[in-house]
DNA sequence: ATGAAAGCGCTAACAT
DNA sequence: ATGTTAGCGCTTTCAT
C-alpha cells in the first residue's frame, strides 16, 4: 500500500506538504498542490485511518450506542442518525449491546479504545459506569430517548404523548381501556405514567389488571401481552400498545380470538413505523419525529463538538396523533 | 488517560510485559502477570486501538456493505452476522452505501483507509473497482447475496426457491400469476427466472404485462407496483412478490381495491422476515435461512483469515416454502 | 510556503 | 522470562 511518504518522494517534496494538500489546511502553492493531487490520484492513495487517529489522538467518529436486536423505529432512527453525522464529516461507529448483562461492559471498553468525538443513544444504558466515563473524559453523549441519567436528551414527550394516545381512545367513547408495555426502560414508565394520568384525568377507574408488562419492544412479546390480557378478562374495548411493534403482536392474538379490530377492541400504537401505514387495519398511532430527533442529535453533538454556543441540554420535539383504522367508537356489546 | 508506559512504570515492568499480559502472547511469570492485571484494573487501561491496529498493520475488524436504508430482511441478517463476527472475535465496522451514485466510491475509500481483515456483503456493489481492489490486495470478501461478479457467495437458490414459490401457487390452480420484482440486483433476476421457468415448465403462457418492477424492496414499492399490476389488468388470480416487504406494499393496493387475499389473489411473498407470521393474513412465503447465512458467511471469512483449509468459495443453503394464509385455490370468479 | 524532526501508543523482532 | 529497540503512517510544531 502507498503512503504518504511515497507520495511526498514521486512528487519531489516533503510529507507534511502532501499532509497539507490532503487536509486542506496550511498554504500550498497551486502549481505544487495539483501535481500531488495528481500523483495521489493516479496511485490511488488514501490516509490509513490509524496512523492518523494515533497522531490526532481522536477519531472524527461518532459512537452510536443500539441494542444489537434494534426494532423498526431504532433501525428508521439509526439511518436518519447515520446520514447526518455522516453530514457534518464525522464516520459512524456502531457500539451494540447485547442483552446479555456483560454486554455493557464489554461495550463501554470497546467504547473506550476508539477515541470518540461523541455517543449517541438510541438504548438507555444501565451501567452508570458509561456516564461516569463519559463525565470522566468530558466525551459529549447525546440521547434520543427518555433516559433515567440526567443527561442532554432529544426526544418528544412520552408521558404527553401517550396521554394524547389515551385520551383519543376515551373521546371516542372507551372507558375501559387496557394497556401492553415492555419493561425496563424509562421511556415505557412514562408512557405508563401518561396512561394512568388520562384515566385519572377523566374519573376512570385504575385497574392494575388491564396493565401488561412484556420483556420486549417486538411483536412476538406483543402477541403473548395480548394473549395475557385476554386472558385474565375481557373486560376492555380498547388497547394502548406503547409501541407499533408492540400493537403488530397485539393484533395477532386479537384475530386469532376472533376479535375484529376496531369493531370489537380499538387498538392504538406508539412510534408510526414506517409499515404501520401497511397494516390491516392501518394502525393508529402516536408519531415520534423520527427525522427531526436524528438531526438535532447530530446537530447537538456537533456544536458541542466544535464548541460553538447554543447548546440547549434538553430538546422536546412535537409528536402527534396519527389516526388511522385501528380505533373507533366502541360498540355496546350488551346491546347486540 | 492512562497507557502502556504508565501502567509498565507502576509495576516496574517493560512495555513489551504489559502488552504480552494483555494480549495474552508470550510467558511472563503468573506473579507478574497478576500484578500488571491488577494495575490494569485499578487504572482502567485500555489499549487505545488505533495504535494498536497501526503497529499490527491490520483492524481485526471484518467490513459490512449494507445500503443505508436497508430493509428487514438485511436488518435481521445484519445481528446475526454481526454477532457471528463478533464470536470469531472480530469488530465490525459498517459501510452504508446510499443510493445515490458518488456513494460506492467514497464507500470504497472509506474501506481502504481502515486496514479490514475481510468484507461481507449484503448488498450487491456495481462498481468494479471494489472487487478488483479486494483482489489486488487479497481482501477476503464474501457475499450473503446473489451476486454478478464471480465471488464466494453464502446464499439460497434463488431461481429454485422462485419456481418452487410459483409452483405452489401453479399447484393450487392458479394459471394466472402476476409478479412484482424490483429492478437492479441479480438475486431479483434470478427470482425472475425462477417465476418464468416455473411457468414455461407447466406450459402456462408468459405475459410481460404480469410482470413489474418496481425501484425498490420496499413495502412502498410494492403498493406501487400492485396498484401498477392492476391497471394494467386484472386478468390474474395470484401475485408473486420478490420480498416480504414489497408483498406487504401490496395487500395494502388490494385491500384498498377490495380485493379479498386469498380469496381473490393469492399473494406469496419471499424472504420470511420476522414479521410475515404477524401480518394479516399470514404471509404465506420462502424462507431464506437467515441464521445459517450469517453463521457460514462469518465462519467462511474467518477460515480464510486464519488461512484454513476446506474454504469453498461457493454455499447454497435451503430454503423453504412456508404456507400460511395468503395463498389458496382460486375461486372461479365466472362462476360466482 | 515548505521541510525537518519529534511523537502519538502500541507491537514484535531481537537480544539476553 | 523479560527488556531494548525499531518502527507502523501520519500530523504538527518549529524552523527557515
Amino acid at each position: 500500500m502507498v503512503n504518504i511518504i511515497d507520495i511526498a518522494k514521486q512528487v519531489g517534496v516533503s510529507p507534511s506538504t502532501v499532509s497539507r494538500v490532503v487536509n486542506g489546511k496550511g498554504y500550498v502553492k497551486l502549481k505544487k498542490r495539483e501535481e500531488i493531487l495528481k500523483i495521489i490520484d493516479e496511485t490511488g492513495y488514501i490516509p490509513n485511518k490509524a496512523a492518523r487517529n494515533m497522531s490526532r489522538g481522536r477519531s472524527f467518529a461518532i459512537g452510536i450506542v443500539i441494542p444489537d436486536t434494534f426494532n423498526i423505529f431504532q433501525r428508521q432512527l439509526f439511518s436518519v442518525i447515520e446520514r447526518n453525522v455522516d453530514s457534518f464529516g464525522y464516520h459512524t461507529l456502531f457500539f451494540f449491546v447485547k442483552p446479555e448483562g456483560v454486554s455493557e461492559k464489554a461495550c463501554l471498553n470497546h467504547m473506550k479504545s476508539e477515541k470518540l468525538d461523541g455517543v449517541i443513544l438510541l438504548h438507555e444504558l444501565k451501567d452508570t459506569l458509561f456516564y461516569e466515563y463519559c463525565a470522566d473524559i468530558k466525551l459529549p453523549v447525546i440521547s434520543t430517548i427518555c433516559n433515567h441519567r440526567h443527561i442532554p436528551t432529544v426526544t418528544i414527550d412520552d408521558r404527553q404523548a401517550a396521554k394524547e394516545g389515551v385520551n383519543h381512545l376515551i373521546g371516542l367513547g372507551h372507558t375501559k381501556i387496557a394497556m401492553i408495555c415492555a419493561g425496563g426502560f424509562s421511556f415505557g414508565n412514562r408512557r405508563v405514567e401518561g396512561y394512568y394520568e388520562a384515566l385519572e384525568e377523566n374519573g376512570l377507574p385504575r385497574d392494575e389488571r388491564r396493565l401488561v408488562y412484556v420483556p420486549q419492544y417486538t411483536a412476538e412479546s406483543g402477541m403473548y401481552g395480548m394473549r395475557e390480557l385476554l386472558l385474565r378478562s375481557r373486560d376492555f374495548s380498547a388497547v394502548f400498545a406503547a409501541s407499533d411493534e408492540l400493537a403488530l403482536g397485539a393484533m395477532r392474538s386479537l384475530r386469532d380470538e376472533d376479535l375484529r379490530i376496531p369493531e370489537d377492541v380499538s387498538l392504538i400504537g406508539f412510534d408510526d413505523i414506517d409499515i404501520a401505514d401497511y397494516l390491516h387495519p392501518r394502525l393508529t398511532t402516536i408519531r415520534q419525529p423520527i427525522r427531526e430527533i436524528g438531526e438535532q442529535a447530530a446537530r447537538y453533538l456537533h456544536r458541542v463538538i466544535t464548541a460553538q454556543q447554543g447548546t440547549e441540554a434538553e430538546v422536546v420535539l412535537p409528536h402527534r396523533l396519527i389516526i388511522r383504522d385501528s380505533t373507533c367508537t366502541p360498540v355496546d356489546k350488551t346491546a347486540q
